[in-house]
DNA sequence: TAGGCCATCTGGTCCT
DNA sequence: AGGACCAGATGGCCTA
């Protein structure tokens, strides 16, 4: 066999093009409990999410909310802006959606790079576009029940593919890759250059 | 510009 | 009670 030729997650600068943790500003973003406090009071107040994987930290560690989360683009509002800060600590409600949006957005982060590893494990052309999360899902299930196939009959896994692409797939489990259609045919391609 | 995809927020429900 | 999980809503970005 030949090597995987897996979805890389990079562009072309070898910059990350999948979600930046630094471009999530909390400002602007819809919040039913911000627009009273840090984005009435702070409109210019960013939240990034390095800043947030610290405050989680510190919530975990049943912290209170720390003044350090706020990245003030003009340190001359500081002191209004700590009162204001005051304000939202006092509301134990803000502060509870806040923590569970935090831990909502570090498991949301987990499930992402689970898929990122479910996309590194099936078959894709490097050239072709990053696959969206249902898109993993669907050819994923084709793919395991492919191998299966291949397994359960003790064919040659080159030419089973080859028979696949030329017959058509009639799978032993009724597996989602005889849904076949251009975008499996294209997998299926794409195995073939995985088994060659 | 419409549609697809995605991150995020949110409130509800379930679980420990 | 607090955390995990889930689904709906919303808005931003990208592409055809």
């Amino acid at each position: 066999m030949s090597e995987y030729l897996f979805w890389v997650d990079k562009d072309s600068t070898g910059q990350q093009d999948d979600f930046q943790l630094g471009d999530a500003p909390l400002a602007g973003k819809h919040c039913s409990w911000l627009p009273i406090t840090w984005q009435t009071f702070l409109p210019d107040a960013e939240i990034t999410l390095p800043d947030l994987g610290e405050q989680s930290q510190q919530l975990e560690e049943g912290a209170e909310l720390d003044s350090s989360l706020l990245v003030q683009s003009d340190d001359n509002t500081l002191a209004h802006d700590h009162q204001d800060f005051a304000f939202v600590a006092a509301h134990p409600h803000s502060t509870q959606r806040y923590a569970a949006n935090v831990r909502e957005r570090k498991r949301m982060l987990s499930i992402n790079s689970a898929f990122d590893a479910l996309r590194g494990r099936v078959p894709t052309f490097p050239y072709e576009k990053r696959l969206s999360k249902v898109d993993t899902l669907r050819l994923a299930t084709a793919y395991i029940a492919l191998l299966s196939d291949i397994l359960a009959t003790g064919s040659d896994p080159k030419s089973y593919v080859q028979k696949c692409l030329k017959n058509g797939y009639k799978g032993h489990q009724d597996a989602p890759w005889n849904t076949s259609g251009a975008f499996l045919q294209l997998h299926t391609t794409a195995v073939l250059s995985i088994i060659d």
